[in-house]
DNA sequence: TTGACATATTCCTATATCGGAATACAATAA
DNA sequence: TTATTGTATTCCGATATAGGAATATGTCAA
């Protein structure tokens, strides 16, 4: 068994850094395919394979207009990503104030 | 170019699903491999592997004891992932906000 | 119609996977 | 020492990449 199709769903889609800079780059308002070739310096047929992807799992959203598409950041589509590294954040509070504690009680001792 | 390896980032990593499992399972307490193959029902090889992938890009500690070894999810390192979507949180929260707008409009108009 | 422009798809290749099976290795027990 | 237990590694095969190059498709303009 090969690994899961990056189209599988957005965890595996936002795996590729290119991608997590297109999502970033069409989350405050929707450009054309060629907006983002020029600003983030990829390849052309590179752009529309990655946005064919990420429309896929619903990361995209697409407009056409004339001979331009027009894609945007479906916000909605990455709050699963969200949702499930929240759950680890009480984790890591309590791993940071651990920390804190150590440091403290260090501190103390040493004055 | 293939796909990024598994263990190049905590983002590939998380990619697996199995993987995201045994982040949940360990994130509470350390546990030895036994445990995990047996609360997740999954082929020992495979735990030991997936485990490697997750301490490679340091998502889990080991601590060795005689011949167990326990491992524990470092919710730390899922930090920079739970970043990342945060940077999205507006832009869903606006989503919504534009979408309750429009159905109150809508129950508005109707009334 | 012809040409130019915007985007999408196809073909290619090297490679990293994931599961399964078998096996290796390490620590403890008998 | 030998057997057993717990974990890790290796080998295998099928497959889904990601980038590059070339090309196809679609839309508008002259």
């Amino acid at each position: 068994m090969p690994r899961a199709a990056t189209t599988s769903d957005a965890f595996n889609a936002v795996a590729e850094p290119r991608r997590r800079e297109i999502l970033s780059y069409l989350a405050l308002k929707e450009r054309p395919v060629g907006d983002i070739v020029k600003s983030l310096r990829l390849e052309q047929p590179s752009v529309s394979k990655h946005l064919r992807v990420l429309k896929d799992v619903g990361l995209v959203h697409v407009r056409r207009a004339g001979r331009q598409a027009f894609y945007r950041t479906n916000a909605e589509a990455i709050r699963p990503l969200h949702e499930w590294t929240s759950t680890f954040e009480r984790y890591w509070v309590n791993q940071l104030s651990r920390i804190k504690e150590r440091a403290e009680k260090k501190a103390k001792e040493e004055a």
